[in-house]
DNA sequence: ACCTGAACACCGTTCAAGT
DNA sequence: ACCTGAACACCGTTCAAGT
């Protein structure tokens, strides 16, 4: 608060004229970042809609990283209530075959799928002492005891500040390209046999 | 800081000797948490076993609530490096035939739906004014315009308070159990459709 | 309608001093 | 080794007063 009356050139009380809380402003600020995410057209298969909505909510997201707690963490975003995202997803699903409660499950799993990686992929570093802490982290990976974790151990060249819980930079100065895309057509292909269940279900 | 010495009965200088600073007592906080997820057997198939996970991790997170924005949405979350979560992961992802990439594409897919989910499932509604912000959005969500957001308008009798961004509870108070289930299949069905094809292409 | 100026309550942290 | 007691810097918010 005092910051930004300060980068406005006024007292820090003037801004809670303009905002009533601190909460409502970060709010607005998360509804204003999801309200930049437009939807893609109607006039491709399902599958591949969902895919350049993830692909669209990730660029959003990255020209403001630091939103990202809020819209995953924070029940605040939903505020915003970003109607034309919601119906978007809701329309598409129906193509691919759902109804009812099955809609909802494919719902909350595309964007719990969505804004979960994005989310992490894009967590802020302690604001403390981030250099430290990224340096211990890399330590204690670097301390990993074959016998204990054999596979880990293994697999640590490959994982090594590009995995989650094993890294210690965030999506802003290591990004996750590829575990991304993969992430969206595995979750496709998961709603893909959900849907094909669905409709074998019903005859 | 000081409500923890107030509990102890201690001064708030006190607690400061024992941990440096309150980002270090957070990231303990998680740490401990993510601790007590142990890890299922392995004499599963791999898909039962990932699901298996996905169920324990759920219940560690329910019994604290609010530490789900430290796991999901800080990376301070990982100086715990709960190496025997993701040695389990890793060795049932190798069970599946993923390697090298494929094999970090897919962990990182596992740990994103499911932190991300929980993440998104427990998010802590505004401290400010509960009520009145449930009471707000709730309202904000009935006036959804059927001609504008047809899908959206016919779908809210299923959707309300039991769809991400669509409602004002969190998991607390409004568990969402069968979309957990739900998103927990379709992320399996996603990996198996994955690794048949690594297997295809690998001959 | 919008800002000033001062004040208040609160909170994490420091530090010299105690035992 | 662990706590006291006081103090400091900082920060969100309030409010009467201005224009």
């Amino acid at each position: 608060m005092r910051d930004i009356a300060a980068r406005l050139q006024v007292y820090p009380a003037s801004v809670q004229w303009h905002v009533k809380t601190k909460d409502d402003l970060l709010a607005a600020v998360a509804g204003s970042v999801m309200a930049d995410i437009s939807v893609p057209a109607d006039d491709m298969p399902w599958q591949a809609w969902i895919v350049a909505l993830f692909r669209r909510c990730r660029q959003a997201v990255r020209r403001h990283p630091n939103v990202t707690p809020l819209i995953g963490a924070q029940l605040v975003s939903n505020a915003s209530l970003p109607a034309d995202l919601v119906d978007g997803v809701l329309r598409t699903l129906e193509r691919a075959g759902f109804v009812d409660e099955s809609l909802l499950e494919a719902y909350n799993t595309v964007i719990a799928a969505m804004l979960g990686f994005l989310t992490m992929e894009f967590a802020p570093l302690p604001a403390e002492n981030p250099q430290r802490w990224a340096d211990e982290l890399r330590e204690r990976v670097h301390t990993v005891r074959p016998l204990d974790h054999p596979s880990l151990a293994r697999a640590l060249p490959v994982l090594a500040n590009r995995a989650f819980i094993v890294r210690w930079e965030n999506g802003v100065t290591a990004p996750m390209d590829a575990s991304f895309e993969r992430h969206a057509a595995i979750i496709v292909a998961g709603l893909d046999a959900f849907a094909r269940a669905q409709r074998q279900a019903a005859g």
